[in-house]
DNA sequence: GTTTGTTGTTCAGCTTGCTGTCAGGTTGGT
DNA sequence: ACCAACCTGACAGCAAGCTGAACAACAAAC
């Protein structure tokens, strides 16, 4: 698991970088809010470790930022004893779990475990099906060696599905993610950028259920 | 949200249920394991408050069955405030989190909406009976090892059935939620499709109640 | 302003396979 | 043994979905 570590204290956050290495996880340790800012432009964590007394600025803000943009990366948050306050505001701010200062290092390794228990039913960033290859993150698809183009909506119907991989995915939930709230549309859209998309990616690269939607990557 | 609390101490438990039913939400508080365990297979709960102290048995005993069984619902478990490897073992035994007590009312609301937030955005009701795996949020079937690919129709039997796991559904209230109100059907639709069910799924999966309905996941 | 290219939307005719129905057989209760 | 309830294979019809094509909307280049 690749893990983001936010924590000015050198001492204790040594003696944490060095017990996640430990467990065989790999460690970005952060001392400053900007510079962890900068960190998760640039790379796809899995989670974050987020101390909330940090000098350069109020770490919830980080945290409120990552959840307006979309961000659903599993976020636990550290306070002292006394925060209790923080720690609510922090969870209705989106964090995932929560540790209190000073804690037991086994009690850090089962909440990671715990949290990667739970993100693994999460799909991934990227994802490979057959011969298609599809990066959420970077919005690029590969069909083998070449790239391949798709069209703003057609990625948007492709994401959709990748992003329920697996699942049944309706027809009128695809509809929802390429009109925003409200705009009805009577037309067969949907089924216009499944063929587009059949074309560009294989046709049967999307499955057909008749009468209730569509859906990709299911086992054989 | 519907919610199952294990709590023997009547002081706390009181303090809790009322609290929890002030945030709108509904509450089965149970103050035995044994008492748990016929709620947990007779109710679908949305979350569980477990106790971990209970005089009748170890709770985390009854998380590790849960989690054997391969029932997801998110649990919480509470802790006296110098149990920690309890804590960690419950974390290991799949808790989703844990409290410690005494703890602050609020911050349970914060913990309830966490999970909430949570299992929301995944949502995954599994329900597994024999060897046959029924996810209703992905509307995907498994029959051991490999998918079974059921139509609409079929799926809304299947449905009707799984969401009143273990009891009696009568023909007429799968009729009502195959056709739209008003829809007579003069035929022995339902049947049919039940037979359809049973060709995919195995013959023993729907029990007939002549005279009644159908009824899956009773106990052999 | 015009041209050129790209993307989004709608439509119509075609294809596909689900659905409802029926008939004849089977089962279970009394 | 009787009757009603239920099961299931077969099949025609039709609704759901597919896709080529045309057109509209928009942007970029000239």
């Amino acid at each position: 698991m690749r893990i983001l570590f936010v924590e000015d204290d050198r001492v204790l956050g040594q003696a944490v970088r060095d017990h996640i290495l430990a467990e065989g996880h790999s460690v970005d340790w952060i001392k400053r809010i900007d510079e962890a800012r900068l960190a998760l432009d640039t790379v796809a964590y899995e989670l974050i470790l987020l101390d909330l007394g940090l000098p350069d600025g109020r770490g919830l803000d980080l945290l409120s930022e990552l959840r307006k943009a979309g961000n659903s990366v599993p976020v636990i948050i550290a306070t002292a004893q006394d925060q209790i306050e923080m720690r609510i505001e922090g969870l209705n701010s989106g964090a995932d779990d929560y540790l209190v200062k000073p804690f037991d290092l086994f009690e850090l390794s089962a909440r990671l475990a715990a949290v990667a228990r739970r993100s693994a039913a999460i799909p991934l960033p990227s994802i490979q099906i057959g011969a298609i290859a599809i990066d959420l993150g970077r919005k690029t698809v590969l069909r083998g060696d070449n790239s391949l183009q798709l069209t703003a909506r057609e990625w948007a119907v492709l994401e959709k599905l990748v992003r329920h991989q697996g699942a049944i995915v309706a027809k009128s939930d695809i509809e929802d993610s390429l009109y925003e709230f409200g705009a009805e549309i009577e037309s067969n859209a949907v089924e216009v950028y499944v063929s587009r998309l059949r074309k560009k990616l294989g046709a049967e690269f999307v499955r057909t259920v008749r009468g209730i939607g569509y859906q990709i990557g299911e086992p054989a």
